[in-house]
DNA sequence: ATATTTGATTTGTGATCACATATTGAGGCC
DNA sequence: GGCCTCAATATGTGATCACAAATCAAATAT
């Protein structure tokens, strides 16, 4: 009461963030970044103290996570990242390809000019990280390039759809080695995005956002199949 | 060790189920049958009473449906069930119209007689909740036969994303009133579709689900626009 | 009578505790 | 040496508590 109630009325701007959503984000996050190994066991007690935070909210995080069935639930609740193999990452591949397509064409009907400029932008930072083979930003602004161009769609809760799907795709991604080529390659896709967006061409759009990432599924198809062989011919390791 | 160690060891056949799954399927199936009137505020607590469980399994069960955004967060963290606009419908309509016309093409692909068979019976069940005008006997079957079908497709993910639609659907069923000559013009849909698998006709799969989709999507809409339309005559009333 | 403020209640979040079960590792027996 | 048993530890689940913030209602002031 003596230190000005009309000034600061506890001015916190700090945003609504409760912990949980931090904690759900970062793990997230991580996730789609492919910083967890495919059937890594995760532990809330372990994650909490990684974070810095009590178990409850990682709890909590972890629930939401498992029922967008990013982990595997074991019979006796424990959770661990999903493997991929070739079976659900066709079909991921096929859903992705029915989602991604649609949003780009509703995208193409309402595409302000701005829009396409920061599409553009977005486009040329992830020319410059393939460049570079910075392979860790090329994810990321891969990410942030599709996003934006389906955000145009103005569809909420598609896009939350196909986010789920990419963040099944992030573990995989721990696996990929730098390769100029098929960075490169794949840069060529988004071009193709890009001018379809610009020509208002839906049915280009479409064709370009699925050769994008039938290309990328072919990709990682084959380096299931590869890491598949080589771990089969060293079954006398460790674990089976 | 006294009582046969070696017959029943322990034997737990009561299934795996925590109580936050128990309480997130009742939630979620009252959702999705239209228990839950759009706009209606929920409480941690209040539905922990109404369910004779303590908050904790609440607390967690609604934010994993929070996730899957069957709530609006308000910005006190308050929940509340999502309103339908026509906007969202038209949204959810195309979505699911590439989801489940993908999920019906495959289906063909892998479709076996006993499937076939069984997606029949559920039809006919369909059609006699139909001829009795028992509405929420119609809605549940409408699903079961739905999610049949899809689940010869072995499409885990998409499949999740497609229940996902349909929990958003749900509390617009709420509104519906039983009307006999609707029933029966989306069951020549069904019945469509049904003959489409019969004669392994993917195409035929798809515009016959296309066209069942677009058919709610539609009855919706004019409910919707009817309803705002209600509302703002009697905007005198208590509640803006 | 209306608007504002103030106090009481409700509500979501997070922490700690209790408990049942699963996992792991060491030790003993064949 | 290999396999089984059993104790110790780790882990997920659920309950209770504490607290800050929001909501609601009554009471006061204008």
């Amino acid at each position: 009461m003596t230190d000005g109630p009309l000034l600061l009325p506890t001015l916190r701007q700090v945003s609504r963030d409760t912990l949980q959503d931090q904690v759900y984000r970062q793990i997230r996050e991580a996730l789609m970044s492919g910083r967890f190994q495919p059937g890594q066991k995760l532990t809330i007690r372990g994650l909490a103290e990684a974070l810095g935070s009590s178990p409850m909210p990682v709890r909590e995080a972890l629930q939401r996570l498992s029922a967008e069935n990013a982990f595997e639930v074991t019979e006796t609740s424990r959770l661990r990242v999903r493997l991929m193999t070739v079976d659900r990452l066709r079909e991921i591949r096929d859903t992705r390809v029915a989602l991604e397509g649609l949003l780009a064409e509703k995208a193409v009907l309402l595409l302000q000019k701005h829009d396409l400029d920061e599409i553009t932008d977005l486009c040329n930072q992830m020319q410059h990280a393939a460049d570079e083979v910075d392979v860790s930003r090329y994810l990321w602004t891969n990410f942030a390039f599709h996003r934006r161009i389906y955000a145009v769609a103005q569809a909420e809760l598609t896009m939350a759809a196909v986010e789920n799907f990419w963040l099944h795709m992030g573990p995989c991604f721990a696996l990929v080695a730098p390769d100029k080529a098929h960075l490169q390659r794949s840069m060529e896709a988004h071009t193709r995005i890009v001018e379809a967006l610009a020509a208002r061409d839906g049915a280009g759009a479409r064709a370009a956002v699925t050769d994008d990432i039938m290309q990328a599924a072919d990709s990682l198809a084959r380096l299931l199949v590869k890491n598949d062989r080589a771990r089969s011919s060293v079954s006398g390791g460790k674990r089976a």
